[in-house]
DNA sequence: CAAAAACCATGAAATAGATCAAAAAAAATC
DNA sequence: GATTTTTTTTGATCTATTTCATGGTTTTTG
């Protein structure tokens, strides 16, 4: 199949499933196309991964339905921009696979990684004139993207929708603040042991030995995160396994050895 | 008039605007009465400072009255707290005087202030279990206290109020995220001119020469809040005293000379 | 209003983390 | 699949900020 087969207007005249199989296919395959061609319809909700932890999930049959149909299911390879800081705000995201960050640039080029997004995750704002940062895949990563117009309209009719996106930002909330501690008061020890454990908790697998995490992005995305640099990220990683609290069988990726003391060692009981 | 007299219960029967004026008289003159008497009737909005910016201001006529009685009026002295980041959710707070620091601590003691909350701003939260943070007077403090149920139940009712608090949670993301920049990113002078230039923003007094500012917290409520140690922060602002970009007639207050000046240093453009 | 306590400013010394440098490993490109 | 480029790791040095210490102010309290 050409990339010119794949354009929107034609996908929309094929089955949903189908399209997003061809979608994943061809993105695996390492295919090149350009990034405007790389916009399909969204497959059904059900069998998708996101779904239940995601804005969306807070509607149900026709509205779902017809909520999905606005939306559009997007590509972007590693490094790719989903948005930046300066542009109006016109969609937001809900991140189906792969990882996004999310960054503040200063003037003379230093960089604050403000967050981390990944499955089931949104991404954008949805008031307000413009975006609060610069998105950009850490990963090859496929997104949901759905115009901010139709938020606010399916909001106004479904009081669900708004508890949902007012939990989501009450976690946002409560996520900085945890961040503001970690940048303003820990050392990187504890910084890189909370980050760690983070990634740890969200795979819901506490309790079981040898948690393997993933790494998505690279050791200077961590540092940017963590207010520190790429020296000392990897250097603190190195301590982390010399200490055999972890091991480290590639750079992306991070096995846990000891839950307990890396709990320990992010808040700084020892 | 003695403490008794002004308990709640008759405080009720008495003229509202008149119940605030005899509190904050005998507050301004020292007076230690017990935290728990403390506690007054809000008198009417319409005169009240903090209303416009705060999140009553979504409502009006009727709704407003009937919200009002649902609030109390309550006074906090200097470290003081209004909540412990412990304890279940009952009440949120608007501030009406005064100012108030949100922290987060960590079990060594080390401590992370959060934010600081003033005239019109809200301080606590309105759902999930438990307070993200302890709240504590700065200073002497008055602030407005609601029952979250009743916040809850007037949303339903109020498509404004809703608005409203989305808004202010938008905002408080932003604030978190630009204040990550900080911790993560920027120098103690960048910090303190950063600090700086936001509380002379919030005056609106943008363009006059010599913007007074006044500093309710003491150095080591901005250490904390900008991840650095009082000797720093100290140092910091001897040093912008000393290339007369600000005056500092007091530990507490401070004048902005050269706010130019102070904008090109808090985001490192020298 | 005087004594005590808390707070603030500043100097000297110590150090944690940054910077500089270079090799090793991994990923991208032709 | 060999070559270039980028990323990661590790070592040596340096410096910005913290830590420690002290004196001067301001604020609190009895």
């Amino acid at each position: 199949m050409t990339y010119e087969a794949m354009d929107v207007q034609e996908n929309l005249l094929r089955n949903d499933a189908e399209i997003l199989e061809d979608t994943v296919t061809a993105f695996r395959s390492g295919s090149n196309m350009p990034a405007r061609k790389r916009l399909y319809p969204v497959s059904p909700c059900d069998s998708c991964a996101a779904h239940k932890k995601a804005i969306c999930s807070s509607l149900e049959g026709q509205a779902l339905d017809r909520f999905r149909t606005k939306g559009r299911t997007r590509i972007i390879k590693v490094g790719e921009p989903l948005f930046f800081e300066s542009e109006d705000i016109r969609y937001f995201y809900t991140v189906i696979s792969g990882e996004v960050r999310l960054c503040n640039i200063l003037e003379d080029g230093r960089r604050q990684v403000v967050g981390f997004r990944s499955c089931g995750d949104k991404v954008g704002e949805h008031f307000g004139g413009k975006y609060l940062y610069d998105a950009e895949a850490v990963c090859d990563t496929i997104v949901c993207q759905f115009p901010v117009r139709e938020l606010e309209m399916q909001m106004q009719q479904s009081p669900e929708m708004r508890a949902k996106l007012m939990k989501i930002m009450q976690e946002e909330i409560s996520e900085l603040q945890q961040h503001t501690i970690l940048l303003g008061r820990k050392t990187p020890i504890e910084k890189i042991a909370t980050f760690l454990k983070n990634r740890a908790s969200k795979l819901n697998l506490v309790g079981e030995e040898n948690i393997e995490i993933s790494l998505s992005m690279g050791r200077s995305d961590i540092a940017d995160y963590l207010g520190l640099t790429v020296e000392t990220v990897s250097r603190t990683i190195s301590k982390l396994k010399a200490e055999k609290v972890i091991d480290v069988p590639s750079a992306h990726a991070v096995v846990v050895r000891d839950i307990q003391q890396l709990a320990v060692l992010a808040d700084g009981k020892k």
